[in-house]
DNA sequence: TGTATTAGCCTGTATATACAACTAACGCAA
DNA sequence: TTGCGTTAGTTGTATATACAGGCTAATACA
């Protein structure tokens, strides 16, 4: 349709995006040099150059000069309002991380679900809902829901082991979110379930995840008013520094 | 002491972010050219042409083929969770925005607002508390400390006609932002002026903002848990298009 | 006067080239 | 074995050049 063509430095940076989104190029794994593109695409250098430092700043690779460029770790994605998993969060301050699963099933989705989710009500998703402790006290209720031609895995995973989170961006980085962030006053079962006391409020977040401009997931997280604060910072230079990872 | 002198594209970079910053160079004005900045800075194009495309990923200009580049209206910035006036938000739904002052004043700061604004006791700060409406119905109560020395004459602007917010950004655009966003029950007195039932939650957003390094104002910003959320998005690309604007 | 063309400036893209700085790995000498 | 210099490959920066395409205003023409 688009018979005008792309820019010759954006069909290299669509190539190595698809090769990360396809898991033909994993995490930590070398992406091919500027003169290697240079060899392989006949470009010029300054265009592989632009390809991949434009692939830097949104956060596909790190580069580091006398080494190379290497697909990106995604666990430290999201530099704004961080959408990291959840035991990341607990352990990084120290503290012991546990959880507890109540439901992990595949269902046939309801109506209001399934226009959450833009299907129809005969597709079925995976549905998960657990709560995450703190040093055994309740920090977050996930009540989530998952397509399941994305992760058709989901429903054997031992999430006691590996957050929802985790496992979803194990199987390709998350490359777009929405969340609508609100204070409510949870129903009883959630209360209880946080342990919080009657009337207590509760930071609700609705979080929407794409892949390649396909939902993927939808999930609704609870945390008790008290216990949990989100923070974001903005600005304009703002360059995450990537940690002392290990490359092959 | 840097004897390690900068990047050229990075010293360009800094020269005209420094002109913004100091109001030598307004929103909406025009910024030299590539060209210019070869003339005037004895560097090659592509080098005018980095400095100046990197302004523009940052927010700082907006550019446009076959026009030239422009100091960009930091009203429409903040791409993620929107740092904007309440008043705009409330009239592009297409309601009525009103406004009730209930405390305007030059004070002396308390221990604990001192500390948080990093200023000793006997500097004066203006105080400012106020309630925003939508159509006659409470959406937030600000409570808002500015430093004196950044907006002199912010004791004498009515702030029924322009908010808080929108003066403070006409001074100088914010360059940083902090926020933190939690769910409290709110005290017997505010939750009175949001006309919210007792034990209704409230989403509390503290933030703080920086302009050039230099913290200017701290503000707790209450909502009604039922009347507000909000919505954050995020992604690698989500370039904001620039509306109609007319340049000189 | 009204309309079409053109000239000129702007950004966007692309190439070729060059040198600097950094890093890991290798080889060689102490 | 240890230590050090060399070397090759990588990214970072900078220049000069070129053409395409968007936009505006002056110009030429009917």
């Amino acid at each position: 349709m688009q018979d005008k063509q792309l820019p010759r430095y954006q069909q290299l940076k669509e190539l190595i995006i698809n090769k990360i989104s396809t898991g033909d190029l994993k995490p930590l794994e070398r992406v091919p040099s500027e003169n290697q593109l240079v060899k392989m695409m006949g470009v010029s250098r300054m265009t592989a150059n632009r390809a991949l430092k434009e692939l830097n700043n949104e956060g596909y690779v790190d580069r580091k000069a006398g080494v190379g460029s290497f697909v990106s770790d995604f666990k430290v994605n999201s530099h704004l309002f961080e959408i990291k998993s959840i035991a990341d969060e607990i352990t990084s301050r120290g503290s012991t991380y546990s959880s507890e699963i109540l439901e992990q099933s595949l269902i046939q989705p309801s109506i209001d679900i399934s226009r959450k989710m833009q299907i129809n009500t005969t597709t079925q998703i995976f549905h998960i809902q657990m709560v995450h402790f703190e040093d055994t006290i309740p920090i977050q209720f996930e009540d989530r829901y998952v397509k399941s031609d994305f992760a058709p895995d989901f429903i054997e995973q031992d999430f006691s082991k590996i957050t929802p989170s985790a496992y979803l961006s194990s199987i390709s980085p998350l490359n777009e979110a929405e969340q609508v962030v609100s204070a409510i006053t949870p129903s009883l079962s959630i209360s209880e379930l946080l342990q919080m006391k009657k009337d207590k409020p509760c930071l609700l977040i609705t979080r929407k995840t794409w892949v390649r401009k396909v939902l993927v997931t939808y999930g609704k997280f609870y945390h008790p008013g008290d216990r949990y604060e989100l923070l974001g910072n903005y600005g304009p230079i703002m360059r995450k520094k990537s940690s002392n990872k290990k490359h092959d």
